[in-house]
DNA sequence: GTCTATAAGAAGATAGAC
DNA sequence: GTCTATCTTCTTATAGAC
């Protein structure tokens, strides 16, 4: 009686993945249990509702982008945790321009849907901002909070245009331009 | 025999509406039809699906930004037009925060949307994009292309971000950074 | 042109055998 | 714990009277 199971896993991996690609609203239970190899009905062995499973996907985006800023943050100078931070994307560059931001789209689809899943999915963009918020005040930067609102904001646009355009370029490009930014500050 | 009638401004009115605050997938024909007043079987005698409301929906969208571009046309100076151009956020700033962004909302759900709309909605984001294009052209700069897509890039994250936090400020502060960036540009 | 009633097909959720 | 069959509801779309 495992309380986290292989199938559970492999449920949340499915719904993760399937909810980045086409959102959670076109995601549908039988698409998650397809993708997964578990039968439809067993889902709900596992999730009392289709909302717990986005609940459970946004849990595990938070933790992922919290496993990200602690990697960025091994770096002693803050201004290099930050170039580390904006450098992150270029490993996706293709996946954005496909899908867009794991964090972008979520929340402006959650925001949007009727659902209780505004709170979770707004800690997502707290805990970032947050983040580069600290990072700004430790380079003894005056407003670290609006620098780190500009950071993010660019960022986030940066993946929906790329995603609007399908072209992958314009991560390499904007990603440049924020780290010479950043230097200049 | 009206070619456009009453009733049919009415339902792209609703449908706009709808589809801005709660997004496509979300907006019924039952949700459009209540709100502009038509009963609902009488929706299919002015549009045969629901994608072709859709298609009219983005149509009007880039419309609309073309008449707002050609009102930013009317400064002399193509920096001047830019600003007035990043200035517009500002009237809608509580718009935005509860419903981000006409042109990126649609954007990235349309995009993931299975549907055939792609084209016509990243048709929206190229005017945009080129019309800024043509301003830093104009002040002679270089990378004008790579300077839009920053300034789209940023106002289009400034929207998601605000709508994530719920929070107006953001659109004013970050339109006031966006000023002085180009002012110095 | 307008509107009611309803068909056809998804999609979330449950029952109950194993 | 697992899985098939099915219920219910919602949604797009159509039929056909007026």
């Amino acid at each position: 009686m495992p309380r986290i199971s292989n199938k559970r896993d492999r449920l949340i991996r499915s719904a993760d993945e399937l909810i980045l690609r086409r959102g959670y609203k076109q995601t549908t239970l039988a698409d998650i249990a397809r993708d997964s190899g578990v039968p439809l009905g067993n889902v709900y062995y596992y999730f009392k509702t289709k909302e717990s499973i986005a609940r459970t996907v946004i849990d595990a985006r938070i933790e992922s982008m919290q496993q990200l800023l602690i990697a960025c943050s091994i770096h002693p100078d803050p201004a290099e945790r930050l170039l580390a931070f904006v450098d992150f994307p270029l490993q996706r560059q293709q996946d954005i321009a496909e899908h867009g931001c794991p964090l972008g789209t979520l929340s402006y689809e959650i925001r949007r849907s009727d659902s209780s899943l505004t709170a979770e999915s707004s800690e997502l963009m707290r805990v970032t901002l947050d983040w580069c918020t600290q990072q700004f005040q430790a380079m003894e930067k005056s407003d670290p909070q609006s620098l780190a609102l500009q950071l993010i904001a660019t960022l986030q646009g940066m993946s929906l245009v790329a995603n609007a355009l399908n072209d992958p370029s314009v991560v390499a490009g904007l990603v440049a331009r924020t780290r010479e930014w950043i230097c200049a500050l």
